[in-house]
DNA sequence: CCATGTACCTGAAGGC
DNA sequence: TGCCTTCAGGTACATG
């Protein structure tokens, strides 16, 4: 479920409140969900800093870390008045007595003790939001790749941070059809898509994220950039530029929204 | 290198 | 009502 914009929300939700204080204890409930790959302890630990890379969400701690993936249906919760803890894998406790859960009906999240990030980050690109994912570093990155231009979005090891609706917002916007052979993509139009992607997805950030159904903030709030979609779950409506009916297709095994009309296919 | 299918899971929605 | 299929903000892995 949640794609780099939801992520950010809840890191920038969380760092605030978890900044400083000590981990008192952890609990878990469904075992898969919480992988040690350390043999540090965390209870007595001091939290550092919150940040995040791509979808991971980094809890540094005084030598380890945490490093959270919410997957489709995973959420990071304070507790609150009538919090509803069906579906909680895990839960993080504090000594100041406040409580981190983590729900997640689908089991596909995972909370990773690691004592090098990098043991879970290696394979993940560079943020999309990062500084460092430059106009010219984009351009290098999608320079001669004969995987589809969807594929490319979807995959976290060239730039990381994008997920399947946001991927169908920025090609519509950039007037690319997902279907497009990456390396054969004009500089100008592959431009337009960096510009695109960097406005589409802080613009999601602006909103607090898009809420479909389970995503939820770190105090169990809706995001509302689900209200500006121009294509995503809009198969069959009318597109808002040209009239044409908005199709969905599969690729890279993800359904794919589009506008015929408005997407050019460069293959 | 790239595409496709499967696995991991639960639940909602639609067809019959 | 119920049974069956399909689909879902993700990713890892196996197979051509």
């Amino acid at each position: 479920m949640p794609e780099l914009p939801e992520v950010e929300t809840v890191v920038r939700e969380i760092l605030p409140e978890l900044s400083g204080q000590f981990i008192a204890d952890i609990d878990i409930l469904w075992e898969r969900t919480f992988q040690n790959k350390s043999l540090e302890t965390l209870a007595g630990r001091q939290i550092k800093d919150v940040s995040r890379q791509g979808k991971y969400i980094i809890i540094e701690l005084s030598s380890t870390y945490l490093i959270i993936h919410l997957r489709m249906t995973g959420q990071l919760l304070f507790s609150l008045d009538g919090f509803d803890k069906k579906h909680v894998r895990m839960i993080i406790q504090l000594k100041n007595g406040r409580k981190l859960y983590f729900r997640d009906v689908r089991k596909f999240g995972r909370i990773y003790h690691v004592d090098d990030p990098q043991t879970v980050l290696e394979n993940t690109g560079i943020d999309a939001l990062d500084e460092a994912n430059t106009e010219k570093y984009f351009l290098e990155l999608v320079k001669n790749r004969k995987l589809n231009i969807k594929a490319f979005l979807l995959s976290q090891k060239y730039i990381s941070g994008v997920g399947n609706i946001y991927a169908d917002e920025c090609l519509f916007r950039a007037g690319l059809h997902p279907e497009s052979v990456t390396g054969k993509i004009p500089k100008k139009r592959i431009k337009l898509l960096y510009n695109e992607i960097k406005y589409v997805l802080n613009f999601a950030i602006d909103n607090m994220g898009s809420t479909i159904s389970d995503y939820r903030d770190a105090f169990g709030e809706s995001g509302s950039a689900q209200k500006f979609f121009k294509v995503y779950q809009r198969a069959g409506q009318a597109c808002f530029e040209c009239g044409r009916e908005i199709r969905k297709i599969k690729t890279a095994g993800r359904g794919t929204h589009f506008c015929a009309k408005c997407q050019k296919k460069y293959v």
